[in-house]
RNA sequence: GCCCAUAUAGCUCAGUCGGUAGAGCACUCCCUUGGUAAGGGAGAGGUCACCGGUUCAAAUCCGGUUAUGGGCUCCA
């Protein structure tokens, strides 16, 4: 008879078989009424499964993750059978748990409107209320195949063809709707307690642009109301920080139908954008790296010998004089190549590292862009370095304290790494591949960090980490790179004479920090939701008297400090005071400095903050001490 | 590129049944000299994204194009 070890390695023993849901009543009411699945052993079953033998039993409820995702995955079931019995036509497909929700993707004549949401909506709270058993059940395969064609349901079946012939197939039955799925679920559907469906979208059948589209019904599902509340409320928060909306609001930077994926940046804008590029040269001056600069028209055959036309001619903007096919480039390297390429080289230059802010172009599809963070003409932080085999461990240790360095000073901390092998579509043959995986993920655990593996994720020509940043609402961007290449050098003719006096090629790295500098501050924008820190901010300080009395001060003081090299703003227009400062507040401009009669004859500013603070009256001196020490520590 | 939606003043948006367009903010001018998030008044401002169709008549209905938004696919 079944002894069960609880989570808290209590035991308890039972005269019979039990099931899961037995265990929880036998552990106390209240958890009866929240259990939604059981984990036996490691496994995750529903509260009905029947626990014969000795196991380790612990009971999923809302609290658990893994009890939310259960709840998320018995929601989508519970909008699959609302369409179902809204629109008998619609055959469905998959629905699976994603981050704090889940969707579904069904095959249906014509596209859901908003109005086919709400009617779902409705429908599934009524289903909910109406707490339907959800039931499980096993069947053989071909039976199974043999249920959803008679249902009509062609994806079910193709689904299921796809499974091993041995494995059972378990189907989930609540009311008129039975799908196909592994579960659990939720006992019965009055445990779904919280949701909204949230968008409608497309969806390739099996995620293949050659197959079908489907029509995706995006939702949200939380254990109660107010969960379910304050995830909308965060929704609403990362919408307000949207760098489109501020990008405006904050005049940096604008696109139009004209030029559409390239950025027209203001002054303000652009006074960010070289604040960031002057720190990083600055940086990698530091680290042994020179700035070059080189050609946005390459004729087309340099791109075939590198490869690149090959696989991305769709991809590149071409032009032509009488008798020649260029492309505007969309990366870096093979010009590098052309500079190392100039006069012969020895070992002695090696490691040879060439940084460009090179302005790149892309003719990415039309529906990827987005904002400034997808965009079709931007500038890498990029540079090269051209190496020995030898080499490769400490230049890769020394980029990645380089990445560190820099996110901290931009204010992030939280830095994940990501190895990625050979794709399919590939050059260079196994041998190198071999050599060049294995030194890079040497680096990689050299340096003792931790890292995902993502396998047929590298570039065409090497292997890669990725450096990605996780922001303050959570959200991660891959910013940085780091490819190691020993295919380009040689296809491009690179060579340096080794200490034997021979010819070899040397390895080239291709390195980024921000990666694109558009899409960089992008995410610094929505990082910071536009309170840049003071050594980011276009305006650090505004002056602004309560009367035109103190004009005369205002300019002088705003002279004094620009004179120090703070980017100072003077306020002299016929407003009040209430009023400047709402302005530059809103403009998240970080100091006001405020200048009445008392000030001047003090000789002092009243200093308030972008937060509200006010920091009472200070000389000038004491304000630029302050000042400075603020923008030295950047974003730390 | 694919699916769905959207496009009206500088910005954010309203515009009913098809009858030549409206608000708030911003802008200009005037008044106001006011101590920490909006002082008051007046004025100016639109080829309703673009092209075509239906109609006596189109911001409105239909078709196409472009861009944007949300996804999918892609991302050297």
């Amino acid at each position: 008879m079944p002894v069960i070890t609880l989570p808290d390695g209590s035991k308890k023993s039972f005269e019979t078989p039990v099931t899961v849901y037995q265990i929880a009543e036998s552990i106390g009411p209240g958890l009866v009424k929240v259990a939604l699945a059981g984990v036996v052993d490691g496994r995750e079953v529903d509260t009905r499964y029947v626990v014969e033998q000795d196991a380790e039993i612990s009971i999923l409820t809302p609290k658990d993750e893994a009890g939310l995702e259960v709840i998320r995955h018995s929601t989508a079931h519970l909008m699959a059978q609302a369409v179902k019995q809204l629109f008998p036509s619609a055959q469905v497909t998959i629905g699976p748990v994603i981050e704090n929700g889940f969707y579904y993707d069904f095959a249906f004549e014509r596209g859901f409107t908003p109005e086919d949401l709400e009617a779902i909506e409705a429908r599934m709270a009524e289903l909910a209320k109406a707490d339907i058993e959800v039931e499980r059940s096993v069947m053989p395969r071909d039976e199974a195949v043999k249920f959803f064609r008679e249902l009509g349901e062609e994806y079910k079946a193709e689904i299921i063809a796809g499974i091993p012939g041995n494995e059972d197939i378990s189907l989930y039955r609540q009311g008129d709707f039975t799908d196909l799925c592994r579960g659990p679920h939720v006992p019965s559907t009055g445990h779904i307690k919280a949701f909204k469906l949230t968008r409608l979208a497309g969806a390739y059948w099996r995620g293949d642009s050659n197959n079908e589209m489907l029509q995706r019904i995006y939702g949200t599902a939380w254990p109660d109301k107010k969960q379910l509340k304050d995830y909308l409320f965060r929704l609403e928060e990362a919408e307000k920080r949207d760098h489109r909306k501020l990008g405006r609001a904050l005049d940096l930077f604008h696109l139009q139908e004209e030029a559409p994926g390239m950025v027209f940046w203001h002054p303000r804008g652009w006074m960010v954008y070289v604040l960031i590029q002057n720190y990083i040269r600055q940086l990698i001056g530091r680290h042994g790296y020179q700035e070059v600069n080189t050609p946005q028209l390459v004729d087309r055959s340099l791109w075939e010998r590198s490869g690149h036309w090959e696989k991305f001619k769709e991809d590149m903007f071409t032009t032509q004089t009488e008798n020649r096919d260029y492309a505007i480039k969309p990366m870096n390297c093979p010009c590098h190549i052309q500079i190392y390429n100039q006069g012969l080289k020895s070992y002695r230059d090696l490691p040879l590292r060439m940084a460009e802010f090179g302005s790149c172009h892309r003719n990415e599809a039309s529906g990827t862009l987005h904002g400034i963070m997808r965009i079709r003409g931007f500038v890498q932080d990029d540079a090269h370095i051209f190496c020995t085999e030898g080499q490769i461990l400490s230049e890769v240790s020394d980029f990645i304290d380089l990445v560190f360095h820099a996110y901290r000073d931009f204010g992030f901390d939280d830095v994940l790494l990501a190895f990625s092998t050979r794709p399919q579509k590939r050059v260079g043959d196994d041998a190198l591949w071999d050599r060049a995986e294995a030194a890079l993920e040497s680096a990689l655990q050299h340096k003792g960090l931790d890292y995902k593996v993502q396998p047929g994720e590298g570039a065409f020509y090497g292997p890669k980490i990725e450096f990605s940043l996780k922001d303050c609402l959570g959200r991660v961007w891959q910013c940085g790179t780091i490819q190691l290449d020993f295919s380009m050098p040689g296809r491009l003719g690179a060579e340096y004479v080794a200490e034997d006096g021979s010819r070899q090629t040397p390895v080239m790295i291709h390195r980024a920090i921000l990666g694109s500098m558009e899409r960089f501050i992008g995410v610094l924008i929505e990082h910071y939701a536009g309170k840049l820190p003071l050594w980011l901010s276009p305006v650090q300080a505004v002056v602004a008297g309560i009367t035109d009395k103190q004009a005369e001060r205002v300019s002088e003081i705003e002279k004094i400090l620009k004179k120090q090299g703070l980017r100072v703003e003077a306020d002299l227009r016929n407003e009040k005071i209430g009023f400047k400062i709402r302005e530059h507040t809103l403009q998240r401009v970080p100091y006001m400095l405020v200048v009445g009669d008392r000030e001047v004859e003090a000789g002092t500013v009243a200093v308030r903050t972008r937060d509200g603070e006010d920091l009472g009256s200070m000389s000038l001196t004491a304000l630029t001490e302050k000042l400075t020490a603020e923008i030295a520590s950047r974003g730390r």
